[in-house]
RNA sequence: GCGCGAUUAGCUCAGUUGGUAGAGCGGCGCUUUUACACAGCGAAGGUCGGGGGUUCAAGUCCCUCAUCGCGCACCA
């Protein structure tokens, strides 16, 4: 606008309606990234940031490309576009790394469940090359959706470096990373029990499971001289240990290895006594049989003691031949028929009924998991190690150690900042629980394992590698590695690793991450695990976790409960910046928060309040205003603010988010709005010139200081206030210098 | 079973090191005055889950109980 030497100011014709989030918000995302300042090398050319500046580094948690983006996205856009905003303009070195993930099972799973509706066909119709096409333009479609959505937030991520786990420079890194752990004898292949889900037809790991509470009945049996409880009839064919405590009174009399005959499900059997303090006294008889194959705990025992392990349970959960005439019943139809024939035999002794178990379930499709054992891949987290190069305290460069000791060495020593105690207690814990990380998938989308098989004289050659090998005959692994493989190596993958890149130098460890805590077994510890070491080095210096997004009620939004919230509808009314500060404002981070349109409305009212007050104050403007000097009142008005300024930003700096913008809220509105402004109406009337241009200056620097320290919070609005604003050599608004500096 | 978190105004939630209880929304009343009715002003509304303790002082620290939520383990 043109500054206007009379008392009233001419305003822009925009400015007397009022603020209309839609009409700005695209455009001035377009400028944001046509100036190309997201990427902070232009940042330097343009002398807006020093050369040597500090480095400020995110890597955004990658959205699954399952579909659209839900509104706990858009509350970690929020929260880490804040974040980077302000160090920005704190004049650090700020990178934000946008990507998204191939979520292997998950997005497989949702094209299947697509196919399935379409015309009931399933992968197997399609073939392995065509399915892998049709995921891959599904991910693709995604992608797209998910992209405009993250811009629509205002996420100022550095467009140049976006990169997704399943592109060329990923899948080099992925195999890269397969290869060196294969060679230092981290990544195995065993006959190990594993989380297999007959549904989904593939193993899934640990953290995958979810269990959920039910009912059953329990059953005791006569086997042989004990009784024995179970709730899984259909597992005990192949029983033939019994298993008690070395220490209990009541089994004395038996010995370790002793041999029992008995009659059992199919005829006579001989068992063998085991003894083993995995068996608790104090629960049900204190004797208990194994079926090592398909229980986890029984597994360890077997493993212990050398014994033989059966299948009893097929892929597709059916009876083995194993079973005799219950053979290739599905499981849930055989129990009663066991049962019936085990009280026949008159080796039933009781059953309880309202026994409560958590059952093991599969995450994605919700099925009953089956452990088995299978051959497999995995990376085995205790095995020891040479570790080249440590930067991490506490581990020497050079000295042995392994997986596990590094995750737990990286946050023990402080090089990770886990500051949120419950979530570092949390962290500990997993790690103590921690097993064998199973890595290879039976599904198509994803990563194929680095592996090539070829039979010869002497039996199978394996040869691993980052490409094919040559010469003829070389079958490829058909397994794909977990999703969370690559997304492990996401810190530096994103940066060019395994080349040795500038970004890699500049920008490793990462400053920051900011995950919700669902995810902190299955990716911040994993990212550490490769980061520490691929690099020797932690992937970020703090970890910032954050809750969930739930529903007004407090439960989490689900596609089955249908009321999930649509963040471009929230856009589409309130505008971004409303929905950012509705999400931010009232809950420390770390805590779950309970969506509330109506507060968004709220902050719907600020940004034009915020409107207005640019109104009043550009309506009360004039050019003399360069020659005015502050009077004793106005600097004491200032100073209040810049007491304000003081607070907000050492909570910014702590990532005290919500009490920042409480601050910053409570000065524009309370002291700003309703203090400064009315107390101005009448100074601006004065007759005396020096308090008329002193209030005009007050209040022109208040405005441009306020939406400056807002900015962060509320990108939009604040951007197109200051586009208005009459100051010399203007920059955005985005790349100005934070005013406490 | 072990652990973590929550319990503050009608609703949703803040309240960093202990120092006179806050916000948004909702409800009530009044008001068109250099911005803003997508507003302003005003008043109402809280024994900070119960009980005990430490302290000059406790929403905040300690103990205990209750309710709700979550995680892990067990799941013979």
């Amino acid at each position: 606008m043109q500054p206007h030497s009379n008392t009233s100011g001419q305003v822009p014709e925009k400015l007397l309606k009022p603020y209309d989030p839609a009409a700005e918000e695209v455009s001035i995302y377009k400028k944001w990234e046509d100036s190309g300042y997201f990427t902070p090398e232009n940042m330097i050319k343009d002398g807006l940031t020093k050369p040597d500046a500090e480095a400020f580094t995110i890597v955004l948690p990658p959205p699954n490309v399952t579909g659209t983006l839900h509104v706990g996205h858009a509350y970690e856009d929020t929260l880490q576009d804040i974040i980077v905003r302000f160090n920005r303009m704190n004049g650090k070195k700020t990178l934000w790394i946008p990507g998204t993930d191939s979520a292997a099972i998950a997005t497989q799973a949702r094209v299947e469940k697509n196919l399935q509706k379409e015309g009931g066909k399933t992968r197997h119709d399609l073939g392995r090359e065509e399915m892998v096409k049709r995921v891959h333009a599904f991910a693709k479609d995604s992608e797209n959706t998910i992209l405009g959505q993250v811009r629509k937030m205002g996420a100022s991520l550095d467009w140049t470096r976006y990169a997704y786990t399943l592109d060329e420079k990923r899948n080099r890194a992925v195999f890269t990373a397969f290869k060196r752990m294969y060679d230092a004898g981290l990544i195995y292949q065993g006959h190990r029990i594993v989380n297999w889900d007959p549904k989904g037809q593939t193993t899934i790991s640990d953290d995958e499971v979810v269990y959920v509470e039910e009912k059953a009945k329990f059953y005791y049996f006569q086997y042989g001289p004990f009784v024995i409880g179970t709730a899984r009839p259909e597992t005990k064919f192949g029983d033939k240990y019994i298993v008690v405590n070395p220490d209990d009174a009541k089994y004395q009399e038996y010995t370790h290895g002793q041999k029992i005959e008995l009659e059992w499900i199919n005829g006579p059997i001989v068992a063998t006594v085991i003894k083993d303090a995995a068996s608790d006294p104090e629960i049900g008889t204190g004797a208990m049989t194994i079926t090592p194959w398909h229980s986890m705990v029984d597994f360890e025992i077997a493993e212990r003691h050398h014994l033989d392990k059966e299948q009893v349970i097929d892929k597709y959960g059916k009876l083995l031949p194993i079973a005799g005439e219950f053979a290739g019943l599905k499981i849930s139809e055989a129990r009663e028929k066991i049962v019936e024939k085990l009280k026949e035999k008159g080796l039933l002794v009781r059953i309880e009924e309202n026994y409560m178990h958590n059952i093991a379930t599969s995450e994605r499709t919700g099925a009953t998991i089956e452990p088995q054992i299978m051959e497999q891949w995995f990376i085995g987290v205790n095995k020891p190690f040479i570790i080249p190069h440590s930067k991490i305290p506490g581990i020497a460069s050079g000295s042995e150690t392994t997986l596990k000791t590094l995750m737990k060495t990286a946050v023990e020593s402080g090089a990770i900042d886990m500051s949120q105690e419950g979530f570092r207690k949390t962290y500990f814990h997993w790690i103590e629980n921690l097993h064998d990380w199973c890595i290879s998938r039976q599904i198509w989308f994803g990563h194929r394992i680095p592996v090539w098989y070829r039979a010869t004289e002497k039996g199978k050659e394996i040869y691993c590698n980052v490409v094919a090998p040559e010469g003829d005959g070389w079958e490829q692994e058909v397994d794909v590695l977990d999703t969370w493989f690559s997304s492990a190596l996401w810190t530096f993958s994103t940066l060019g690793w395994p080349e040795e890149t500038p970004d890699l130098k500049t920008y490793h460890p990462t400053s920051l991450i900011a995950p919700a805590y669902e995810i902190l077994p299955l990716w911040v510890s994993r990212m550490i695990l490769m980061s520490g070491f691929h690099l020797g080095q932690v992937p970020f210096k703090k970890v910032l976790i954050h809750g969930l997004v739930r529903a007004k009620d407090g439960r989490k939004f689900s596609k089955s409960l249908n009321n999930g919230v649509d963040p471009l509808e929230m856009i589409e009314k309130y505008g971004a910046d409303a929905l950012r500060m509705g999400l931010i404002v009232g809950s420390a981070v770390g805590s779950d928060i309970k969506f509330d349109e109506s507060r968004i409305k709220g902050y719907k009212l600020f940004a034009n309040k915020l409107w207005n007050i640019a109104r009043f104050v550009l309506t009360n403007y004039s050019a003399e205003v360069s020659t005015a000097i502050y009077t004793k009142d106005d600097e004491v008005v200032l100073a209040a603010w810049h007491t304000t300024l003081q607070s907000i930003t050492t909570d910014l700096e702590t990532y005290r988010l919500h009490l920042a913008t409480e601050g910053i809220y409570h000065f524009i509105w309370d002291e700003f709005a309703n203090t400064i402004l009315e107390e101005s109406k009448s100074l601006l009337t004065s007759e005396d010139p020096a308090i008329k241009l002193s209030r005009q200056k007050l209040l022109l620097t208040l405005l441009s200081e306020t939406i400056t320290a807002l900015h962060p919070f509320m990108p939009f609005v604040t951007e197109a206030i200051y586009d208005l604003l009459p100051i010399d050599n203007k920059q955005l608004l985005m790349v100005t210098t934070w005013p406490m500096k």
